[in-house]
DNA sequence: AATAGCCTTGCAAATGTTTTCATAAATCTG
DNA sequence: CAGATTTATGAAAACATTTGCAAGGCTATT
């Protein structure tokens, strides 16, 4: 009574056919250099016996795996939505499959999984920002894996990087909002340590309001995850206190969402009582009520964009020169932010 | 000056280790096999050259290729981050990896996709909901790989299904707009075709409806993609017609929170003027301003459960029985519906 | 002290493919 | 039509690992 499921393997597909196993191969991966005849044959017996090849053994081989894998801080926080799924879109058009894997914020375990995706012997891999474990740059090094950092540009950057630099979008942010005329301004940030992405934009953001002679309160900058509802109930608290900003720079569109309900929430009119700004325009955020002003990351353009340079990396043999793209951000002008009034 | 670069195998492990092949395979895979001082030898062996097995090689001999595959319609459409988020921590903790795909609603691309995750060999796979096309029904069967569908509870399915019962979530909102004293309600999904939960859904709140005696007027059933923007833009006209329905039955949270926006733009009030109610309760959908009253739909539960009975599957070597688990799905009241005045 | 049993390790076969090399058949060239 | 070239196919080695079997060394039992 045991699973005796014979698995139909490629010299029982060539036996059935009457040809040999590597005339079957050949079939598959170099059509060309097989007799229309003979491809014919091979075919009828594949579908008759519902053959279906392993690519672990042509792995093995040396040949690819034809797997990519992605390594995100995390699939559901909206953030990397948009881009999981154009990266996926790209590498999956080009015959790759995506291996996925998040580590929520923690760089060790990103190192954990690095190596477990580099046990599946990824042809190549992305991973979200610069900031990075040595152990982890030290072991694609070794693997001599063709790599690329997503999200950011950064000049020095060891590796390949596709992205946009965090610093000009925090300082975009900011000066849109000095040029209105605020001068109270709270931030409101994830932590940043071991996220490059959100300390660049945040040490622009700060420097470019000291910059133009504008105290920074302590007390107005704010830390919270990208979440909307710890960023709703920190906004809350922010803005019940005696003494309130005019304006609100957010760390992301998440978080600025958060801070659009709770305004709403406490009856604030936004923008009329309260700016707030936002970083990233994410799918939906122009639709909120009122559509957000933000500084636009083109996810879907990065994702792309970084799933065809592994891709050209990969084809030209990996040959991994470093590339490093920067996509510009915009300042999206919609209805949350006013001139002080 | 060609690529030169050797990686190390186990056979270079054992030499510098000076033991065999077969004791670092055993030192690797079953420590308790092997004495504490050769394992150490081996195991400083394997972090001098960097050594990072290669698990192809041990999918081929028969072995587990320790991957889960997962094919879901859409990664970004926040309809299934949470649950995709679920599912590969679950299965990570296991220390399997996700194969990802998506397939934008199209079945024949879902056999596509399926196929390719077969050739990667998967230990096991998971697909949304339980409209597929027969060929992919065929070849699971064929390769019996354990396989279940996620996101719906059907007590006659072919397949393992974990999930909710979607005509209760249908009749659940319907019932609730009923029970308000809502006479005028209007629908809005997607499109249903290829998409049995939608199907589900629709089919049983408008039966619930019509059961009550109440008419279904043609031009209130809307259709439109699970999209911010799309719907907001279907419901900005819907709302602006010379006859308005009392109340709005979305398909799912993104539709509701599309329509929130549309009243909230068109200067309505929700839930005085237009009585909303969605099916999902996503992320976020709490913290909306009005808050959305709607059918909780456990994702992250059901993922989870979804990876674990797969993982059950696997170790109990492949006796895939078929399993159904249900979920209730559950009333959420907060402020987007009110009694008809 | 001899035998039985266990623990640890090594040898070699097996896994499913791709690819190099060789060979046979077919086509071309003069 | 003979020799040269091209084309289509097969045989076998290689890829990196796991595991059944066997053997050697050790401990325990009588």
């Amino acid at each position: 009574m045991k699973k005796q499921s014979y698995r139909p393997d490629i010299v029982s597909v060539a036996t059935l056919a009457g040809v040999s196993a590597a005339t079957v191969s050949r079939a598959l991966n170099h059509p060309e250099l097989v007799q229309p005849t003979t491809r014919k044959k091979v075919d009828q017996a594949i579908r008759k016996l519902g053959y279906i090849r392993n690519r672990a053994a042509q792995t093995i081989h040396g040949r690819r795996s034809a797997t990519i894998g992605l390594v995100v801080p995390s699939v559901s926080d909206a953030i990397f939505a948009e881009l999981v799924q154009a990266f996926n879109d790209t590498v999956s058009e080009s015959g790759f499959t995506l291996l996925l894997a998040s580590h929520r914020y923690d760089l060790d375990m990103e190192y954990a999984l690095v190596r477990k995706l580099l046990e599946h012997r990824v042809d190549a891999l992305a991973m979200i920002g610069l900031d990075h474990r040595p152990d982890t740059y030290r072991v694609l090094r070794e693997q001599e894996v063709p790599v690329a950092a997503i999200w950011n540009y950064q000049p020095d950057s060891q590796i390949s990087c596709i992205g946009i630099d965090n610093a000009e979008a925090g300082r975009r942010a900011a000066e849109h909002l000095l040029m209105l005329g605020h001068r109270r301004i709270a931030t409101i940030f994830p932590e940043t340590r071991d996220n490059d992405r959100a300390r660049a934009r945040r040490l622009a953001a700060m420097g470019s309001i000291s910059a133009t002679g504008v105290a920074l309160r302590e007390e107005w900058q704010l830390q919270t995850p990208y979440n909307i509802a710890q960023s709703k109930r920190s906004c809350i608290e922010l803005l019940t206190r005696a003494e309130r900003p005019t304006a609100l720079l957010c760390g992301n569109d998440v978080i600025a969402q958060g801070a659009i309900y709770a305004a709403l929430h406490l009856g604030l009119s936004v923008p009329r009582d309260i700016s707030i700004i936002g970083i990233g325009d994410f799918d939906g955020s122009a639709e909120l009520e009122p559509p957000l002003t933000t500084v636009r990351i083109p996810a879907s353009r990065i994702g792309a964009a970084a799933a065809r340079h592994l891709i050209t990396v990969i084809d030209s043999d990996g040959q991994d020169q470093l590339v490093r793209t920067r996509f510009d951000c915009e300042l999206i002008m919609r209805s949350t932010t006013t001139a002080r009034t």
